[in-house]
RNA sequence: GCCUGGGUAGCUCAGUCGGUAGAGCAGCGCAUUCGUAAUGCGCAGGUCAGGAGUUCGAAUCUCCUCCCAGGCUCCA
């Protein structure tokens, strides 16, 4: 019998018999290896454990707490849940199911129109778990397209992937089929899937698992096409693991803007109104204004200046622009006026800055010239699409266009990014990464030429700013390419936030220009940029990263003051007079009910700060301070010092780390 | 827009076989005067999302509309 020799991960080398697979590799090196051991990667390739090594190769065998061994035992989990649907819904058509993050999914097709309810989940978690114990090995064979073909003659979804990579027609599908070869996985004669694999050797390495939810899906994410029912479901390595997954899905659902807007009646949506359409109550309100006038006061020292233009126009301004070509659905309806013109809602600002730009002859002396509005626009959002205040049908932009000449380009933006980035910390985000997004195929106006400088001035800016930058291919507006800044929030989640936008094309649609140095007309270089996004979408984000827990700059109401007594109330309406003086927002709650109530009620509404006043607090002219987040209560803190203290902490924006408290 | 599931008091929810609508919290009133997360008693609160139908009788069964959730698609 020969030798083989592969290599490790680590460098070392180990010999084996020939014939023998990663597998035996993983014997070889332990057997609680061995008994861990999912799958394997040679020479880069994941695979199966049972194909043969050859000498040379490099082998990292992969395990159940990695990143690749999730992969494969939710991509394995998903197999068990086609075979488990199948089992109840016998002639059930089955399509794709990979994994996904955090899981995996299957879509499927019920014969005679059936459809799986919520109730469904359990018994199909049942027959899983009844697949998981029979120990089903995982086994690998290969054939031909037309073996392929005759194997899934059944199955159309499958026939349409094996027949789509014969064709070439569909590069996704090879995600399937690896070259000519269709590969296949079969757990017992009941089931077989196409597949490109790797598995788990069997099933039983499975059953850290829980089916999530039914939805509908259109095959291959087209919504010309069939729409199928996706099964979602979560995958993990231990049970731990699995629970761990639970609590922090219970976190975020705590988070939620939508019900911590509810809980501290920060806004609404009524049914009146119609959906994504919000009304903002007083504490909302006052949250909006704070984040707007802190806005406000940075663009000022950011050199931009203030425009305004009104919520509705005529048709002629969005043909002019070209947003009505290609976003006519995303419009609400015009109005139909008497005199035969058609009226718009404004679905974004820009058309109107360039009409600012263009009222009157410029001069290159005033570029770059810098216009911002907080600009309320509206949007048809397709009904299933509303969501929160994340995507509504009303909104307002922080909207900006700043007119340039090309070559102030590059520097504009990069100051802009800068700009950008300082403002989003000072609302307590940290953690970025940028996107650029390049040319949408068939989607686009303007030459070749255009589209590859604006994208290499983007790209420089962007690798300029030292932050990780992700290619988003095909991802830009119809106008031109975009930089957006990425944030993650305190519980891991990515929001994408401001967008820069790089546009050579409206300015020539509306024939914008200004005067040189040359005495000649030039076209302005238009940047379209929002930090925001819109004030109801980062509030929303705000919320939900702090927890609803607002740094006390932000907080609607920032502190409250108890007297202990009834006799102490008169003392703690001069406390608060005395912090009103000092623009916080304060209130009093007189001592009509048991204190505990009182803060109780206080801290429930996710007050900065408490302060409960008695007969102590009275003679020696000091407030008790029950802080937001502190375990015990601090007394006897004269009122100059808390003054001083809301002072600094308010002007330096402090607390960044109350987003992670609970 | 599409698929699935929902809508009962301001909020969270119960409501059996189709037989006159229930609780807790919140609100209001009165009493209570208290040192750091729930004082007691009382009162009020409902077109059971809206409309139509079946029925002697509908929160409950059927249909339509509106709204919400989770996905898919879309997102200037």
């Amino acid at each position: 019998m020969s030798l083989i020799e592969v290599q490790l991960p680590d460098g070392s080398t180990r010999t084996l018999e020939e014939g023998s697979n990663a597998f035996d590799l993983a014997a070889n090196i332990g057997s609680r290896l061995a008994k861990d051991a999912l799958a394997a990667r040679v020479n880069g390739e994941l695979t199966d454990l049972t194909r043969p090594l050859h000498s040379g190769d490099v082998v990292a065998i992969v395990t159940p707490g990695s990143d690749l061994g999730r992969e494969v035992l939710r991509h394995s989990t998903a197999h068990v849940l086609a075979q488990a649907v199948l089992r109840l819904w016998p002639g059930a058509h089955y399509a794709i199911g990979p994994a996904i993050r955090d899981g995996f999914y299957y879509d499927f097709e019920l014969p005679h129109g059936a459809h799986f309810s919520d109730d469904d989940l359990s018994r199909i978690e049942d027959a899983m778990r009844s697949i998981v114990a029979e120990d089903q090995p995982f086994l690998r064979a290969e054939y031909s397209i037309e073996e392929g073909l005759e194997l899934f003659k059944d199955q159309p979804f499958k026939v349409e992937i094996i027949a789509g990579v014969r064709s070439g027609a569909n590069p996704e599908d090879h995600n399937e089929v690896g070259g000519s070869v269709v590969s296949t996985y079969s757990n017992t004669p009941e089931f077989q899937d196409l597949c490109r694999g790797p598995h788990v050797p069997s099933t039983k390495r499975l059953g850290h698992f829980k089916l999530m939810r039914v939805a509908g899906a259109y095959w291959r994410g087209d919504e010309k096409r069939p729409q199928l029912q996706r099964i979602y479901g979560t995958a993990w390595e231990s049970k731990d693991a699995l629970t761990a997954h639970l609590v922090q899905l219970e976190e975020a659902e705590k988070r939620d803007h939508r019900r911590l807007g509810m809980e501290m009646d920060l806004f609404s949506f009524p049914s009146e109104l119609g959906p994504g359409l919000a009304v903002f109550h007083p504490k909302g309100g006052t949250m909006r204004r704070v984040m707007e006038e802190y806005s406000r006061s940075r663009h000022v020292a950011g050199g931009y200046e203030f425009v305004n233009s009104p919520h509705i126009t005529k048709a002629e301004l969005f043909e002019t622009s070209g947003h009505l070509e290609w976003f006519a659905d995303g419009m609400y309806p015009p109005m139909d006026l008497d005199d035969g013109q058609k009226y718009y809602l404004k679905p974004m600002n820009c058309p109107f800055h360039i009409l600012i730009f263009k009222a009157r002859q410029r001069s290159y002396r005033e570029l770059p010239l810098r216009m911002f509005e907080f600009g309320t626009v509206y949007r048809y959002e397709k009904s299933g699409a509303v969501h929160g205040l994340t995507r509504v049908r009303g909104m307002t932009q922080d909207d900006a266009h700043i007119f340039c000449t090309r070559d102030q380009m590059a520097q504009e933006l990069s100051d802009l990014l800068t700009f950008v980035l300082a403002l989003l910390r000072d609302f307590g985000l940290n953690d970025f990464y940028l996107e650029l997004s390049t040319r949408p195929a068939g989607k686009a106006v303007g030459s070749d030429e255009e589209w590859r400088e604006a994208e290499a001035t983007l790209a420089d800016v962007a690798r300029g700013a030292g932050l990780e930058l992700v290619l988003d291919e095909g991802g830009g507006a119809f106008y031109g390419p975009k930089i957006s800044v990425q944030a993650r929030d305190a519980i891991g989640r990515t929001h994408q936030l401001s967008t820069i936008q790089l546009d050579f094309q409206l300015p020539q649609r509306f024939d914008a220009s200004y005067i040189a140095a040359d005495n000649a007309r030039h076209r302005p270089i238009m940047i379209h940029r929002a930090l925001f996004g819109s004030v109801e979408r980062f509030m929303a984000i705000l919320i939900e990263h702090y927890a609803g827990n607002m740094p006390t700059w932000m907080s609607p109401e920032q502190v409250v003051v108890l007297g202990v007594r009834d006799d102490h109330d008169d003392y703690a309406h001069e406390v608060a007079a005395a912090l009103r003086l000092d623009g916080v927002r304060v209130s009093v709650e007189v001592a009509n009910e048991p204190l505990g109530a009182r803060i109780r009620r206080a801290k429930m509404g996710k007050v900065p700060y408490i302060l409960v006043v008695g007969d102590d607090d009275v003679a020696a002219r000091t407030v008790g301070i029950n802080a937001r987040g502190a375990n015990d209560p601090e007394r006897g803190v004269s009122v100059d010092e808390f003054r001083e203290r809301l002072r600094n902490e308010v002007a330096s924006h402090g607390s960044p780390e109350l987003a992670r408290a609970t």
